[in-house]
DNA sequence: CCTACCGATCGGTAGG
DNA sequence: CCTACCGATCGGTAGG
């Protein structure tokens, strides 16, 4: 076992930095975001869980809809750094594609709380908010494309339609927002590394199927 | 080609039954639900969409929540249905596997209006409502772990984990009403084969690699 | 199924 | 960052 890998515990999350009140406030909306939703949130409830008056929400944000939007932006920024690192990481297109996968999901649970409010809330942003946002997604999905669209080009992968498999392969990191539970049985790493797998499935990767023999490089753990 | 296969065009979909009013209403709930969610829609949004006053959705409906449990009852119910008719339409677990995708992931393109309001606003539900609900979800889940058990143990699918596989061929159709687009260039059958094709890649399915000669008929097509 | 209305709560602001 | 308050809107009901 090398130093910092494998089965270091959970690392502390970054959280909102600058000023602790606003980070505070951001905090509490997070979390009712999250499980209410920002529909069902009142800033109010937002001041409440901070400790502050209800005016003390308009000290630090201009709206209600403009926490939502730092806390999106924040979230799905975080969301593609973890997939620009990943590909960074590797040098080929089964190691790439299994380490944005494995860490794409493991994100989705470890910050299911953000992530709730990331891919399910961009209904209640701003139009020009949204745009935003919109902008940052599609860097995630073309980055995700790219790798699929490299490893079908190597013969690395074996895909009938790179559109869909690159849905598919977003959708299963997506939808771990929806259904994980922190008190469940599985942790976030183990949740990451059975969707690597399956993902190298749905490529149709086989290791020592492809091309290149330097693939194997990038399989051995 | 048969009669009533494949290039049929889009069949009607089953709305709400029994008083005209009444399904007016559950229609006009189930759009803007799909759209706001619940906590941003209004009695008064439902009742105007509907053509009503603000008071006439309380002579069908006794609370804005029953209205969400009519709804996400009869949606969840809808896609157990879907699913049990797949399996009782294939006799083997590939065939069941493909179909049971294929018609699930079709099932939220084709549906994906009430499939959204389905699969992301339960929260909004009371306790005992959320709990009747959760059941036919257990439901659904109970039956394609069921068919993914059976593949492994006839030797047709190789599974490394048979949990996280089922989770992940839900997720899969689950996550379509979230990305689905109406005036996208996917149609939902067209969705329903490629994830078809996929799920059997996740479950390391190759025809011809089983213990069972009889597969075959299953995946000719 | 409508008009008219209830108390409660909403997002946001004035003024300090 | 607080108290006090604004007009608007909320879910739901009375009475017909």
């Amino acid at each position: 076992m090398t130093s910092d890998d494998g089965a270091r515990p959970q690392r502390t999350d970054r959280r909102f930095t600058g000023d602790p009140t606003r980070a505070r406030l951001l905090e509490a909306a997070l979390d009712s975001f999250s499980t209410k939703g920002f529909h069902g949130t009142s800033t109010r409830m937002i001041a409440a869980r901070a400790g502050l008056s209800p005016a003390a929400v308009y000290v630090h944000h201009r709206t209600k809809e403009e926490i939502l939007f730092q806390i999106s932006r924040d979230g799905h920024q975080e969301a593609l750094d973890v997939v620009l690192a990943a590909i960074d990481s590797e040098a080929t297109p089964p190691g790439r594609l299994r380490a944005i996968v494995r860490d794409f999901a493991t994100w989705h649970a470890r910050r299911h709380t953000l992530a709730r409010v990331v891919q399910y809330e961009m209904a209640a942003l701003t139009p020009e908010h949204a745009d935003l946002i919109a902008a940052l997604r599609r860097h995630t999905h073309n980055a995700v494309r790219g790798v699929v669209l490299a490893g079908i080009e190597r013969g690395d992968f074996t895909v009938r339609d790179p559109e869909s498999t690159t849905v598919a392969l977003l959708s299963l990191g997506i939808d771990v927002a929806r259904w994980y539970r922190a008190d469940g049985a599985w942790t976030p790493q183990r949740v990451g590394e059975d969707y690597a797998e399956l993902a190298l499935r749905l490529v149709g990767h086989s290791p020592g199927a492809s091309r290149n023999q330097d693939d194997e490089a990038s399989l051995a753990r």
